[in-house]
DNA sequence: CGCTGCATATTTGCAATGTACACATCCGTA
DNA sequence: TACGGATGTGTACATTGCAAATATGCAGCG
């Protein structure tokens, strides 16, 4: 039942790096953060403790690797259901409910794609996935809420208002950090306050 | 120059506790969470490596520690140039620029404070800490956005919105994941749309 | 076909770390 | 003064990340 080996386990595995990886996610998301280790994740593999050494050069590339690998599978949830061609309003919606999906389902790795410390945050592979992400936000975040000041920044302000809204929902809500009966009944559409359009308020 | 000791480093440190709070406190931002260990706290206050145990059962239970410092400190800052007789929309900014630039000043401190799988976010300590930071940003978000649905629960919706929001801005900040220049010049109050006060839009 | 070079794995070794355990020291108190 | 609990020390051990030397097998080339 190897993986996709040879047949008689051959010396070279064939695809080490995906299948650490594979082991990698699921040794976090079953043992959290502080369960995954290299060894653990090469003995899942059948290899010996040092072979990930040549596919990572160290901990935290692996780990930045799961972290754009995160990213993907993010930019998955948020288009998971999405209409093109529906308004933008609905389409907003949509990514923003499959953005909270995710990390509810993945909460470590949720994390972990925001965990300074343990990524390298200017990995190439690492920021592509997160500007995949990020074209979404831009997106539904358009025309969403008028703001005062300099009317060429408004897309910055809307762009980060709303990655801030959902991201801090969704870390607060996966860290358990909201306690009360009426919150736990919220859900990321619920707690966007009423926005007027135009700039008459 | 010892802390408080008593004058000629007796067998019992006096104070090793806060000691070791204080130590790890300074290895966590000067090398971050990565370089901070149980022994080299320890050496950083002379004793042996495993006088820590006698004061906290696990590592987890020193970095619960510290996080809940942490907490104390973010009310701190919240509470810095905050008027009580103001209105509430001064207070709320107050708390909010407090709030950021808590996050800020202590990136390393802030992200281990939302840390799932580092702190025991059932400690009754630290749970009476957020509480005491969860009550300003309760009164900052009150009358704070018109929300759709159950009047009875419009209070938990707005207190929500705000806190994920400026807790998502306060982590994104942080992570450095806001790269275009428009984001860098925004700060917190600036990414806050304009809200009707009233029912009708 | 045999040789050689390179990517890939293995083995060995080491220092750092968290933690368990036995023992030492000090202080307050009966 | 004797004792017991709180607080430190020393030793030991398993786990971990990582470096370095070595082994293996495949692919291309004579």
């Amino acid at each position: 039942m190897e993986t996709k080996a040879r047949d008689t386990r051959p010396y070279h595995h064939g695809n080490l790096r995906d299948a650490l990886l594979s082991a990698a996610r699921r040794l976090l998301e079953s043992e959290g953060h502080s369960g995954l280790s290299l060894r653990k994740c090469a003995v899942a593999v059948g290899v010996s403790a040092t072979a990930p050494q040549n596919h990572f050069a160290n901990k935290a590339a692996l780990l930045t690797a799961l972290a754009a690998q995160g990213y993907a599978e993010l930019e998955t949830y948020m288009r998971r259901n999405l209409i093109e061609a529906a308004d933008r309003d609905t389409r907003r919606e949509t990514a923003l409910l499959g953005y909270v999906a995710f990390a509810q389902d993945h909460p470590a790795l949720y994390e972990l794609m925001f965990a300074r410390d343990r990524v390298s945050s200017d990995d190439p592979d690492l920021l592509r996935h997160v500007g995949k992400c990020f074209v979404i936000l831009a997106d539904s975040s358009k025309d969403f809420g008028h703001f005062a000041g300099d009317p060429a920044k408004v897309d910055a302000k809307q762009q980060m208002f709303l990655w801030s809204l959902v991201h801090g929902y969704a870390q607060l809500l996966t860290a358990n950090r909201f306690k009360k009966d009426d919150m736990l009944e919220a859900g990321i559409l619920d707690i966007i306050p009423e926005l007027p359009t135009k700039k008459g308020l």
